[in-house]
DNA sequence: CCAGAAATGCTCGAAGGGAGTATAATACAT
DNA sequence: ATGTATTATACTCCCTTCGAGCATTTCTGG
């Protein structure tokens, strides 16, 4: 491959996604008014993209932060900065088990604020029959523009699958019904500056897809918690409700917590066993399931 | 949030990981005497990285690319270009039909070279209980490094979990028994320059998960194809043996694939139906599989 | 014609998961 | 005190999925 001469100017950012879950609401920090997401330049010196985000975001919100992922890295040309500079920017996932405190540059804020047809909790959410698929309706001019809509926002009964929160986000773009493409007034939902809502969608998407596999819930709960909280963090996340019998018998067949031994009052009714994830088993778990039909061996 | 001065000198590098399998062997592209992953600078003037890395890849193997992922950014210090220079690589997994022709630039080879422990289609390899296992046995201080041993190689009765290529490669690495690390001798496998064994372990346990949830097996199968050649692709990217029948009916019943009407002779046996793959799916399963407990709505 | 190799069809049983019923233990209103 | 609302927790039922294997069919090559 012929060795060309790189791009000159080149600026790369760092953006973070950082989410908590508090009474049952999922939080995203914001800084800028609550229209940024938390973003820093990329400084030399730090051993790894990784623990360069860790320390930064450690020293701005003086709390721990529980588990970083990398999310995605954007370079497309019109997140070209001042004249000829290449913006590259490298988006994490952040969890952390408590809301930052004083001395935090930022805000926390819902991030169904930003997405708000992503809130299937109470039922399929107003928005989406009442403007979204109409103005989807009017935009799509092949059916199967249409059909993509049909299936990505489960309308016409299609089944509602939670995870499709770019695709959604991206659709809805594409249709210039977010004010963030420049095409007028958005349908809903608050929008954020550059591309940083779609990088809070994508943020969305990773860990509802997550917390399907791994226990990654648990970087959000406190030390000890009753089974209702850890359920109402899935659903904050999920955006949708959990069978409460089964969601126990999911979290207590997989061995995943154990009894602390005390129990909640004051919760309105039957007091509750307190529980603490077990952090054993993310060793034990790391030898993860698997689909293929194998043979023996 | 301060804003700082950005580092200054950063060059942005692509690097391919591609992908085909080819009579039953996964081979990856590679260049400079097979010793690297093609990489190249990065353009200004592309749409996306995604688009720039297409024409780019397909302008050097006049072949199209069927499917491209983003793997990861990498930035670390020690990667370091020059003097006071950082580099950050940008890392994508992209999977072709066929191998690249005349005109390219890179040779093929068969990945299992680069890693031959991941292969455990033939049961599990000597090298890990010849080499491997006492040399990670005799590095282990602490009891729980040699757990983590155990546990990702599949040791002492464990079971081996063929997504966990990453994991173990960081954990030869860790062990100082890749040359990669400046530590002397290997313990398997040829070397890469750089981190590319890294980055192709990332890319290979990406797909290896990827094939169990999505359809992308069939970017790297021919027009139409027999179910056991599907099934040797699969094995193939697995590094171990799937059941057959359990397999043909994990396809069938999925509606993956429709019979083309053609069969194939001279495989040995009962002639084969040939198929293909019914790209409609690719639209219908937008809606995929949830593993939440969810309530009906 | 016979052995070997694939392809394909079918069955059995264990495990997992969706959905609902039943019972227990508290707070709170009357 | 009593009843009601609310939450916690224990089971049951049933259907689907999936691992594992047997059996049969249809070709190629002596």
């Amino acid at each position: 491959m012929p060795i060309r001469a790189p791009v000159r100017g080149i600026v790369a950012d760092l953006i973070a996604v950082l989410v908590a879950v508090s009474e049952g609401e999922p939080l995203v920090l914001t800084v800028r008014e609550r229209r940024a997401l938390p973003a820093g330049p990329l400084e030399s010196g730090h051993r790894s993209l990784q623990t360069g985000l860790r320390a930064w975001v450690e020293a701005q919100t003086h709390h721990p932060l529980g588990y970083v992922e990398q999310l995605y890295t954007f370079a497309d040309r019109d997140r070209t900065a001042s004249a000829g500079q290449q913006v590259i920017s490298i988006s994490y996932l952040g969890l952390t088990r408590e809301r930052a405190g004083d001395g935090t540059a930022g805000e926390w804020r819902g991030w169904y604020a930003f997405l708000p047809w992503e809130d299937h909790r109470a039922g399929m959410p107003a928005v989406i029959a009442g403007a979204i698929a109409p103005r989807l309706r009017a935009w799509a001019g092949a059916e199967a523009e249409w059909q993509r809509a049909v299936l990505t926002f489960g309308l016409e009964g299609q089944p509602w699958n939670e995870e499709l929160v770019l695709q959604r986000y991206e659709l809805l773009y594409e249709a210039g019904l977010v004010p963030e493409c420049g095409a007028g007034d958005g349908v809903a939902g608050v929008p954020m500056l550059f591309d940083h809502r779609r990088i809070l969608a994508t943020a969305i998407a990773r860990l509802r897809a997550k917390i399907k596999y791994r226990p990654v819930v648990f970087e959000l709960m406190p030390e000890s918690f009753t089974l209702l909280q850890l359920q109402r963090c899935v659903e904050a996340i999920a955006g949708r409700l959990v069978h409460k019998q089964n969601f126990r018998r999911l979290i207590e067949q997989q061995e995943l917590v154990e009894e602390t031994g005390e129990v909640t009052h004051g919760t309105g009714g039957r007091p509750a066993k307190l529980f603490r994830f077990r952090r054993e088993v993310l060793a034990e778990r790391a030898v993860a399931g698997t689909k293929l039909p194998l043979v023996r061996a």
